[in-house]
RNA sequence: GCGGGCGUAGCGUAGUGGUUAACGCGUCUGAUUGUGGCUCAGAAGAUCGUGGGUUCGAAUCCCACCGCUCGCCCCA
């Protein structure tokens, strides 16, 4: 291998045998985002970087240091997507959204780009399956956000995942609680990892959130925010869970969960397979984010979705041992060794495929055997062999290629018909 | 961004200083004249990730870079 021949650091190929798993990703998607009454919209690859910067937060680390950032001829500030939900938010206030009937369920299947350091399920293009309903604040809302995720995962046989959910409460309760954080945490301070020290400083939150082992004995006291909700915040958690249980989906209750992006408040939610350990084991996760579209200049317009990473959906797919058989190329594969017969081999074809059946060619000058065995590596059914004599007779042997090999003779201008009832029947 | 492991034909591997780098799968060709799958035979295919260095001699030892991978940071 050459570094002539690579695709960039983190980003690959999706080769055919692959394609399958893709399909059926992107099948389910559809068919679970019509249950849910979602409708797709697709934003550009790339945006102005200000959506990104507002919108995320320009402290969180997708934008502080993992974002593709480049200007453009005209000195325009561009990135491209590192996340969709503020790339939707954004086509929500340009198109006038809030005139639509309210709330506005949308969808989407996007490729991001992050500069990240590239691990399996980690990569620096990958693709989020992302919903966002827009306009409501019903928890109801956030039930049904986290049970279209569920049904996906169900449907593509993906099962042992748990919904890790939490709430991070409204802005000023979540200000008072970081202040209360931040005084159980002074005083031990000099006892925390280096990274911990800095959290306290820039994102407290994430206090909670450390796998250091110097960090764990002061977890367990520290307080909780979900323990100490506000009565609005408590109450939506609550319709939330309530809502999630009724529907049979299993959920815990994870007071440690903080997410990485700044527009959250309340219900925030992950997917996590039961048995991973991974550190890049989170399928999908998402949360409400009452006030995004102001923070993007809007009016206050109350949000909730997620995101999904497909390539990680796929792997946990094959490793709960879904598997795909290998699809026929064709249906019909055309055997021909004779002077002068391409053209009307060509014809042939193109007769077979105006009737829907999916036909190959032999390669002209290859011996017959080389080209049957090209039709069996096809899959197909039929073999349609034009040799010299039965091009001189007009005729073409018809053989199944399915059990025993039966053939027989037909005349050219019937082998459309014959193959086609044949398949049909 | 930090630390560890790995990198040999398309794929999976063997070979750990000494003749033309081996095997399996796959690919291609053939097994008496025009017929696939099974079997058999043969062939093609590797500047041993790239570039330097050590040595009489490097796939094998050293360094750098590239890529993958594991952990961290963070995230999907």
């Amino acid at each position: 291998m050459t570094t002539r021949y690579q695709a960039p650091r983190g980003t690959q190929d999706v080769l055919p045998d692959m394609q399958p798993y893709w399909a059926a990703v992107l099948e389910g998607i559809r068919e679970v985002t019509r249950l849910h009454g979602f409708r797709r919209i697709d934003t550009p690859a790339f945006e102005y970087a200000g959506v990104f910067e507002k919108g995320s937060g320009d402290t969180t680390d997708i934008i502080e240091k993992e974002m593709y950032v480049f200007e453009d001829r005209g000195g325009e500030k561009l990135a491209l997507t590192p996340e969709a939900t503020p790339a939707v938010c954004r086509a929500y206030l340009e198109h006038g959204m809030a005139s639509w009937p309210q709330p506005v369920r949308l969808y989407t299947t996007h490729a991001m780009f992050r500069y990240d350091r590239p691990q399996k399920g980690r990569y620096r293009q990958h693709h989020q399956f992302d919903c966002e309903v827009l306009g409501s604040a019903d928890p109801l809302v956030d039930a049904e956000v986290i049970a279209v995720l569920w049904r996906l995962y169900e449907r593509l046989g993906i099962r042992n995942v748990t919904v890790r959910l939490g709430s991070l409460d409204d802005w000023e309760p979540r200000r008072a609680y970081i202040e209360r954080l931040k005084d159980y945490y002074r005083p031990h301070l000099e006892k925390l990892s280096e990274d911990s020290q800095r959290r306290f400083a820039r994102n407290p939150l994430r206090l909670l959130d450390s796998k250091d082992e110097r960090d764990q004995p002061f977890k367990e006291g520290a307080p909780k925010l979900v323990e100490q909700l506000s009565p609005a915040a408590q109450a939506h958690h609550e319709a939330v869970t309530g809502a999630l249980a009724a529907a049979g989906i299993a959920y815990v209750i994870d007071p440690l969960l903080v997410r990485g992006l700044d527009y959250y408040n309340r219900t925030v939610f992950e997917i996590v397979p039961n048995d991973d350990e991974r550190a890049q084991g989170t399928l999908g996760g998402g949360g409400r984010y009452d006030g995004l579209m102001e923070l993007l200049g809007g009016p206050p317009t109350p949000g909730m979705g997620f995101g999904s990473g497909i390539e990680r959906l796929i792997l946990e797919m094959q490793k709960n041992g879904v598997v795909f058989e290998d699809g026929a190329m064709a249906a019909v594969y055309i055997v021909h060794r004779a002077e002068g017969a391409g053209a009307r081999v060509f014809a042939l074809a193109a007769e077979l495929r105006d009737r829907g059946i999916a036909t190959l060619i032999g390669e002209s000058g290859k011996s017959l055997k080389a080209q049957m065995r090209g039709a069996n590596h096809s899959g197909a059914r039929f073999a349609v062999i034009i040799g010299e004599d039965e091009l001189a007779a007009g005729q073409a042997v018809v053989k199944d290629l399915v059990g025993g090999g039966e053939q027989e003779s037909v005349g050219l201008d019937r082998v459309a018909s014959v193959v086609k009832e044949r398949l049909d029947g």
